[in-house]
DNA sequence: CGCGAACTTGACTGTAGTCAACCTGCGTGG
DNA sequence: CCACGCAGGTTGACTACAGTCAAGTTCGCG
């Protein structure tokens, strides 16, 4: 919820939500394609893959949720077919109920913009994503994944020299559509910019990361207001 | 607005708000790829393309909205960075100002859920689009493209036999990711089942398109509760 | 009638996929 | 404590789908 500006009342009404730990295993699906669901997850640590599948059982991975996203949102207003979610190492998530987040979101409308806000720079990230599966080449794709993790990853500024990616190369063949062996090739010749080992990534050069990655920040913003609009909803 | 239920009223309420038509000429951006806009539009007549670009001015098609959708309804509570905008065609459109909007939805929680769920709607079709760009060959690309517009184009029957599908196949090379070129071939290739002339698609075999297509239509379901959900919102 | 946009076709190229073998490092059980 | 198994990573040889370039053709419109 960093992606918008709320009120001390607000947040501590969000911090009161009633929640369950759950841990997942390396691999494990949370969610599978076209599983209703009743709880939004938040991921506290690890990292979480959305995924969609074609007939024939190839995934592709649309999404990552680093701890601090809430995973599936969006199930609130449409509990299902949301794709797939799938635990990429061992992660912890926090289960939230629709009904708990939809009274709170009735009770603070800035709560169920801030959601909407939320569901609505997942969406364009999703764009950027398809852009970058559809019109970039091997290197571009990956150096660009690179980009926008790192600056997800981290608010502070050390994520721009190192932060955790815990998948392997085939699951990031997942998310760019590649195969496991092209991302290693790719990999190999990007080793002077930007490495991937043991779940973390190393950047050697983040400037000629970006231009490799084709890379421009401005679509991860969130909240553009430079203060928070009042009233938030027009009428009230 | 046909994606969520709504009672009398609200949709009284809907058709009260004050708009503006505009035509667009062929071709026209409306948008412009990280223009900030204080208005959302209905698109009437026509078709709309929402497009991303990399930085060599490839375009990428992200969505197609057929008359009856919200274009850049998301732009209500993201107003910057929502890609572009572009006329198809000659199209109609009614600009509606966000203010008005957000009075809406305010006064109707029910119609702000609606907008909500509208986006989700979209989100949810542009993972599909990541997996069709990410995963699928040509032929499956456009057949799957054909298959989703003719389930959006038409409320009635008919649609799975012919719709209006205004674009070039160049156009369609811009959102399948493909070359104006291979999208020739492919149509050819698909000759006995699908053509697309003069902004008209011919389905002449529906089952084995969506077979081609590797087309599920559940991705495309709104509202998903078969009654309204009462209370909408948990607590009011 | 003539222009231009869209479509069509052919020949050649290139990026990424496929298949297959092999290496490396880690955790488990004998 | 070592041996084994296995997941993940690495490399090479070959293939194929789609891109590129270039030269037509068709058709609608002024």
């Amino acid at each position: 919820m960093t992606r918008s500006v709320l009120t001390e009342e607000e947040e501590q009404a969000i911090l009161a939500l009633p929640t369950q730990e759950v841990v997942l295993r390396s691999r494990q699906d949370y969610l599978h394609i076209g599983q209703k669901t009743s709880y939004a997850c938040l991921v506290i640590e690890g990292m979480i893959g959305r995924f969609g599948q074609t007939s024939d059982g190839t995934r592709q991975i649309t999404a990552f949720h680093v701890p601090g996203d809430m995973a599936d949102l969006l199930s609130i207003v449409r509990p299902l077919g949301i794709g797939g979610l799938n635990a990429l190492c061992e992660t912890v998530i926090l289960r939230v109920p629709h009904s708990a987040l939809r009274a709170v979101a009735a009770r603070y409308p800035a709560i169920a913009e801030a959601f909407w806000r939320d569901c609505m720079l997942d969406a364009a990230i999703l764009m950027e994503w398809v852009v970058n599966v559809g019109r970039r080449n091997a290197q571009t794709r990956i150096a660009h994944i690179f980009c926008e993790m790192s600056i997800r990853s981290g608010r502070d500024r050390e994520a721009l020299q190192a932060y955790a990616f815990p998948i392997t190369q085939e699951q990031l063949g997942d998310a760019a559509s590649l195969t496991g062996v092209h991302v290693n090739r790719t990999l190999k010749a990007l080793r002077d910019v930007v490495t991937l080992t043991n779940g973390m990534v190393h950047i050697h050069d983040w400037v000629k990361l970006t231009r490799i990655g084709d890379f421009d920040s401005t679509y991860l913003v969130g909240d553009t207001f430079a203060e928070r609009q009042k009233p938030l909803w027009a009428a009230a």
